[in-house]
DNA sequence: AAAATAAGCAACCGCGAGGCT
DNA sequence: TAGCCTCGCGGTTGCTTATTT
């Protein structure tokens, strides 16, 4: 037996949405919510079916979507969360307030994905494309290790994103405020991305006259985009402090715990590793210091105009190989 | 100015997960 | 427990607009 179809598709419309359509389903949801949505498009006098309506809203009606041109922080931190997620677009878009999964995944295929790869980086891997740097022993351990570590990260975003979504449906079940009401969800998530986090503040001073010589100290760390609220617990680059974590968690809700568990498992899985020296984080934020530093031409007054892109290159692979040479045991990004 | 090509993006499709009965 | 239903996700398509020839 076949899969039914997920809506009688005699009859009803597809392609591009008119503005009188847009209309029809704004004034549905905003009366009484989108419910159902396979029951939807009959009820608002669409002749749509229920899925192209979820994704008419989702992905553009939806009164909390910021549209236009993505920063320079919004780049960055799509690309430390595909290095770390992949394409799970969603999980991304969690973390990028107010841009849809699809306008993000349309960003990373059109833009990010080749400018990586006209910088001789693999855009799935996130590694060089020569793989040089991974000839000897120790390197390919570590890929292993990021692997290792991606998985609880990756379990990790799912629950927060799992979180968000709850949130989202309490929100949408109170409909007519869904803007204000969505705004309010990060605040309920728990700090989250610490492994991304933790060395904020600390590795501009240590890090920076490697990765940008010629930058100097008053260059903008260019860190995570990621919008939660005050930090419960203070974000340590050593590992975390167990009385300052139990006094935490304890203000906290299960699920908000096991997160913070799952982080907390990542970072001691990897000074347990012996890779005390320099943690994950470290070398993610240097990594897209350097592709924020390279990029094109858009961002260049970031990077600093008078380069020219033959010099951003060699400040790209120059910095890479000072990043790898700063780690005694290796990195395990490249 | 017209045609060809590339880029950008909205929307569709199929699949899988999870809830419900 | 199995089957059905709904929803959401990720891959892909195809239309529109911009740029180049």
């Amino acid at each position: 037996m076949g899969r039914s179809p997920c809506c009688e598709k005699v009859g009803l419309k597809k392609g591009p949405w008119t503005p009188e359509e847009d209309q029809k389903l704004l004034d549905y949801i905003d009366e009484h919510g989108h419910g159902s949505w396979r029951a939807l498009p009959a009820k608002a006098g669409l002749q749509r079916c229920g899925k192209s309506c979820r994704l008419r809203w989702t992905n553009y009606l939806r009164p909390d979507i910021k549209r236009g041109k993505f920063s320079l922080q919004e780049e960055q931190t799509i690309i430390q969360l595909h290095a770390f997620l992949g394409n799970r677009w969603s999980a991304i878009a969690t973390h990028l307030p107010k841009r849809t999964d699809n306008e993000i995944k349309n960003y990373w295929n059109t833009h990010l994905k080749k400018r990586l790869a006209k910088m001789g980086i693999d855009p799935v891997t996130h590694k060089l494309k020569s793989d040089a740097l991974c000839s000897g022993s120790g390197h390919c351990k570590d890929t292993a290790n990021l692997s290792h570590m991606a998985q609880w990260e990756s379990a990790r975003l799912e629950a927060e994103a799992r979180l968000v979504r709850e949130s989202q449906l309490v929100s949408y079940d109170s409909y007519p405020a869904p803007a204000q009401l969505i705004s309010k969800a990060p605040a309920q998530l728990p700090p989250c991305l610490d492994v991304l986090k933790a060395w904020q503040g600390v590795w501009s001073k240590s890090m920076s006259a490697v990765i940008f010589p010629i930058a100097g100290d008053d260059l903008e760390s260019p860190t995570s985009t990621l919008n939660f609220p005050e930090n419960p617990l203070p974000i340590q680059t050593a590992g975390f402090n167990e009385s300052t974590k139990t006094a935490a968690l304890a203000e906290r809700s299960d699920d908000a715990m096991a997160l913070q568990d799952m982080t907390c498992s990542i970072e001691s899985a990897w000074y347990a590793d012996g890779n005390e020296n320099m943690p994950l984080s470290y070398i993610m934020e240097g990594f897209t210091n350097i592709l924020a530093y390279n990029c094109d031409s858009q961002n260049s007054a970031t990077a600093g105009e008078s380069l020219d892109n033959g010099e951003n290159n060699n400040n790209y692979w120059n910095s890479i190989l000072n990043l790898v040479n700063a780690s005694s045991s290796g990195s395990p990004v490249f």
